[in-house]
DNA sequence: GTCTATAGATTGATAGAC
DNA sequence: GTCTATCAATCTATAGAC
């Protein structure tokens, strides 16, 4: 082929980078999946690391399109919210054995003060930002609706990582069950804001 | 020196694969670190795989011994759990730049279907052991107080995680604060077993 | 645009002198 | 027990023919 070989060049690597993580994807192993020879790499891209910023838009333009996807799914930000959550078992099995594609990149990256590592963030920024949103719609400030966005964003993360671990499925829909519970008593009018109450939780389940 | 170089081995390579992963830190690495030639490791070791099997024998020895010591500290259940949360704040700056040491080190080998992993996956199972017994003493039955153990567990990873890729102290800090919150909030005297009741929950802050 | 050939460095690992 | 010297493989990257 001609054309697209830049881009079959990405999304092997996308791949492998999700399945076996940035530095063990080597040069040969995407040749290998693509069917090219290794020399055919710098006539696209002019190091590894372009590839693995190639990766990463690729990735931020497929996370914007899947939540836009959500909103389309749903017109209420509860049935959203729900989506998100949703996610952790309509890739369950791929979590279980390479845990979030966000939040592995991020941690190597991160380790290695990976100059990459800001723009690996900035997905987790796109689901924050979209997480909160749904959370202002259902009436919470601006501030409130940030935290709560980060505390779902932080359950996902720890569900995914123990995930890859424990290799329960119970677990995970346990978890995910207690995190739609958690989401459908976040509305204002379902928690109605006494200053200083007593909190009161029950998780999970 | 002489009988220690295997122990000083193994740290040197405790902190670097922690600090930069298990891919990325090699013989050189160490060698360096530890002030020794590269050909003198095969005398202690085996292959690289046996260096980060004595590093996770460590680890499983420290937790052990984190473990003893926050039983020391509290005498009551709901202090040693707040032990386990308050470690999120106490290695604040270590986890913001290299994450969990359990977490991404079994995130990196799960990955790879690595033959260690399940030895990492053992530092999990010492966390959860020693959490269930907490919420057991609290009054939990063995299933419930499993359920809540891998709840806490998750937090941490999941606050581990984004914590990397934030750098935001405030966010930690509520999330601490909430995940005590949630603990005080699961003592059965504190949360009276109606079946069936409306679950109810606020979190964070 | 894709290939082969190859450079130059680094990898994990071995052999053998001291 | 530690060293130097070295091996074969692999790594990212380059040069140049087709």
């Amino acid at each position: 082929m001609h054309a697209d070989t830049r881009q079959q060049i990405v999304a092997a690597a996308d791949t492998l980078i999700y399945e076996q993580g940035y530095a063990t994807t080597s040069f040969a192993h995407i040749a290998d999946a693509v069917g090219i020879s290794r020399g055919n790499f710098w006539h696209h891209f002019k190091s590894k690391d372009e590839i693995l910023d190639a990766v990463i838009a690729a990735r931020l333009d497929a996370t914007r399109a899947m939540l836009a996807g959500w909103e389309a799914c749903a017109d209420e930000p509860r049935g959203r919210l729900r989506c998100f959550v949703q996610m952790l078992l309509d890739h369950g099995e791929a979590i279980g054995r390479h845990g979030c594609p966000v939040g592995t990149l991020a941690g190597e990256l991160g380790k290695l003060a990976h100059p990459l590592h800001p723009r690996v963030a900035e997905l987790f920024a796109l689901f924050r930002g979209w997480l909160r949103q749904q959370f202002q719609a259902l009436g919470h400030g601006p501030a409130r609706a940030d935290a709560l966005a980060l505390h779902l964003l932080m359950r996902s993360q720890g569900v995914a990582v123990l995930a890859q671990s424990l290799k329960d499925p119970v677990f995970v829909r346990r978890e995910v069950r207690d995190a739609l519970a958690w989401i459908d008593a976040q509305a204002p009018e379902a928690a109605p804001r006494r200053r200083r109450a007593p909190r009161y939780h029950r998780s999970p389940r």
